[in-house]
DNA sequence: ATTGTTGCAAATAGTTTGCATTCTG
DNA sequence: CAGAATGCAAACTATTTGCAACAAT
């Protein structure tokens, strides 16, 4: 049997689990639970309850890590996808919504203190600057 | 008639208008959609959809600050409140939901780089952390 | 066999919208 | 008076939940 990070937490490894976690590992960008489950449900038929029921056990065991938007949808991403494409932070115009990516992340370097002095293991963080952009001032 | 930030953004200046910056610039702490209207329904009838309707519009205008938080919610405080209390940065765990407030800013400093980067009035902006606290771990 | 996992349908929660009415400037 | 703001009810969207059927260990 394959190893997988399933085996680590007490999981049962399941077809579908494991299928989201590999959709989840081969996307570039944090997805949504629509998206995973749009991008599954050809090969698999996968409810979209179960997706969110996945996904929210997974991120309680940290290995996936939910960032809520203003848009108003969760976005998840594998936490151990450190690269930089799991960084996408975003400078919002409040009015006109128009969007930046920002490279910028002053969190990283807060983790190890914030870490040791609360005891917590980090595995995500969300960030978004909102502002008026040059058009809507 | 009084001073109000009203009169500077073209909006007419209706009492219940005035009463939700009114509330919103007496709390210390950021305030949803909901706390508002139950903040005011006492005195003024205040409708829900109205209160969403006037944050959204102070909001364009950049006079509002919103941030969605992962439990769903707006939260919405004056752009202007530049102090301390304007900060609730969080840690959360994604297990127990365990809450730590943070003291740390790293965003401040960011702020008059992005915005001559990008050309942004920058208003305001939301972060959390997440992980798993000790007992969760 | 036992317990965790899934599907389905219905419920929830926060937020948004259409339209008629009312108020501000 | 004209246009903007408000109330009300209904619609919407993302997410959650109860329960019965099912699969993994």
């Amino acid at each position: 049997m394959d190893k997988s990070p399933l085996d680590d937490i007490n999981l049962k490894k399941t077809r579908k689990r494991q299928a989201i976690l590999g959709i989840l590992a081969g996307s570039k960008t944090r997805l949504t639970a629509d998206d995973i489950f749009a991008a599954c449900s050809e090969s698999l038929s996968l409810n979209l309850s179960t997706v969110y029921r996945t996904l929210s056990t997974l991120a309680e065991k940290g290995l996936v890590t939910k960032c809520v938007e203003p848009d108003g949808k969760a976005y998840y991403s594998l936490a151990c996808a450190t690269g930089a494409d799991a960084h996408h932070h975003h400078l919002v115009c409040a009015k006109c919504k128009a969007t930046i990516e920002l490279d910028e992340c002053p969190i990283e370097e807060l983790n190890r203190k914030i870490s040791s002095e609360t005891g917590f293991v980090i595995t995500g963080h969300s960030m978004e600057l909102t502002g008026l952009c040059p058009k809507c001032q």
